[in-house]
DNA sequence: TTGTATGCGTTATCAT
DNA sequence: ATGATAACGCATACAA
């Protein structure tokens, strides 16, 4: 079955190609009733399907975003077994297709741009995750096309930002830890960069912290990568070296599952001898067992929010939107913290 | 910055847009090798790259992968968030790129075909995972493009299948069990439908229940969805009304997790009152608390292999690829099973 | 070895 | 209201 092209259509409407075209744009001031009917009907017969190539060489426009996610270290795989990344994804998805828009999913190479891809494809937009060096946005901006970036604290007003307060996340997930009751609290985290995500949250430890009167003590950070493994190898450490510490601060969920995992092998309870709180609300954090305190963030919604802008810029370009957007965060009370005071506001959650 | 076409390069360089193409194409029977290395030249100066979309039009490749996944059942988001997915993805991903090919992810709406999709773009190919009504596989077939079903038993020469021996699999996780002294098995699966994966898995259950002359119990399986929440009723259902049974065979990772939950709900515990057997070795069951005994499946590889496929397909049409591929399993005992008798052949694992 | 010309499927301009 | 036709960016058959 040969792929049937305007011109197939035309012909067996008996039309031109530019009235095909009129009716499948919907300019129906240029063609009378008779002629769209029976353009429509020989679109349903032959089951014609416009050509995005060839629309998008003249239209110059491709109906494709593109959308970056983080690569293992080796650079060869994808960080999608982060549930993280995943959820996102989804949400993203979802509205794109709703909208017409198809999504490009891709790693970008160490040391390359992603400018090849974009103008390869022509992509209509693109919104990106993660964190990459400076050059790399420098490329971006050269392209014209709208950007979304995803929990990036990138400071130009070129892209547009969808995040959350990272902040005052991590105030309010060690806040919730002081409220509980406990006063040596430990923080593990991913490497530390100056303007990241990681940072924000260590941030809003320290100033919870001292908020609280309590001593910042250095050797309670843990930092090293965002992994289940880190997490894990730093809930030992925690759990055999540190019995002074009754609760810890994960800087995401996944290295929170290590850092019980890791606390237990130990010999130790979550949350009886030592509390934990995550931060993300990942799908699987209800899951675990205990059942993860966390710091929720809407994850689809981030990535619904992100495919909206993108569209929205896109289509509508004079548009001012707001540099940034933050989403909401709240302390989700599950199973993992445990209250140290009579007066403290938390309880063991349900 | 206005991206440069090829005829921007041709009149930089002096030479003709055909001269261009053919040093792009690698043509060098057909250009001298100062014209090359001039046009190269020129190219690195002006960033020169080529536009998919045109070269889409003439060459009628795209060198566009469809990768389809399932949606949630209001058919609004992808089922992402079950890690199986993400990590196929992952490894679907990483080989594509590597081959310069791109990936173009997305569910497909409710009754929809995949055809407007795969016409649309030109697709070079697709990979599918997840059930489609009959008529799906039926127009896709009118597309002549080389289709790899991941997970299918759709039994059609048309399509090259990657997947794994689901009975053997299903088998393998009870006879562990019923070494392990095991003798009343529960199964939580998902829905059965007859020729799928969750089907196979059953009725290898059901042969070593019989290998063992077990009685097989309808009673003692609970199918409804492939679920943590599934997984989690299962599990409160058997800890609480079947005391008889010490062991159970989820047939997936995410059943399993929630079964043990429901189990540990109502005060039991695993493996010590009841052993717990997943399937796929996702990346969360070695996170998981106790860590998961399960039927591992190598996920990524699976994603890795589909890609090949397509590839292998698509660039040398003639090749004769073996209609199915099965992927190797294997148990991967971890702490979730625990041996009833001194002669079992299992252990807790480590 | 090089260049010219045509066509891929579509939209848009301009006549009619 | 409708239809030629030029363009979009590229690859290629053919001519030179």
């Amino acid at each position: 079955m040969k792929k049937a092209t305007i011109k197939d259509v035309a012909k067996a409407a008996g039309v031109s190609t530019a009235a095909v075209s009129y009716v499948l744009n919907g300019k129906h001031d240029k063609v009378s009733k008779e002629t769209i009917e029976r353009v429509n009907q020989v679109i349903g017969d032959l089951n014609y399907i416009p050509d995005f190539s060839a629309r998008s060489l003249v239209k110059n426009q491709s109906k494709l975003i593109g959308v970056v996610i983080p690569q293992t270290e080796n650079y060869r795989q994808l960080i999608l077994e982060n549930p993280f990344y995943s959820e996102i994804i989804s949400g993203i998805e979802g509205k794109l297709r709703e909208n017409g828009y198809h999504l490009i999913l891709s790693g970008v190479n160490r040391g390359e741009s992603y400018l090849d891809l974009s103008i390869q494809r022509n992509l209509d937009g693109a919104i990106l995750m993660g964190i990459y060096p400076e050059q790399f946005y420098e490329d971006l901006k050269r392209i014209k096309i709208p950007i979304v970036l995803i929990d990036s604290y990138i400071n130009d007003s070129y892209f547009r930002r969808i995040g959350i307060d990272d902040e005052y996340g991590g105030y309010l997930a060690t806040r919730h830890l002081i409220q509980a009751g406990h006063t040596n609290i430990g923080l593990i985290t991913g490497a530390i960069r100056k303007e990241g995500v990681v940072e924000k949250r260590f941030l809003g430890y320290k100033r919870a912290i001292r908020e609280a009167n309590f001593f910042y003590n250095p050797d309670y950070v843990f930092e090293d990568s965002m992994s289940f493994e880190h997490g894990l190898a730093a809930g030992r450490e925690i759990a055999g070296k540190h019995p002074e510490i009754t609760a810890v601060f994960a800087s995401a969920d996944l290295v929170a599952f290590g850092a019980i995992k890791g606390i237990m092998e130990l010999g130790k309870k979550v949350p009886d001898d030592i509390s934990v709180i995550g931060f993300d609300d990942i799908y699987m954090a209800k899951m675990f067992v205990p059942p993860l305190t966390t710091v929720k963030q809407d994850i689809t919604e981030k990535g619904i929010m992100a495919a909206e802008q993108v569209i929205r810029l896109i289509e509508n370009a004079e548009v001012e939107l707001a540099e940034e957007m933050l989403l909401p965060l709240r302390i989700v009370e599950r199973q993992t913290v445990k209250a140290l005071t009579e007066t403290g506001a938390v309880g063991r959650g349900s």
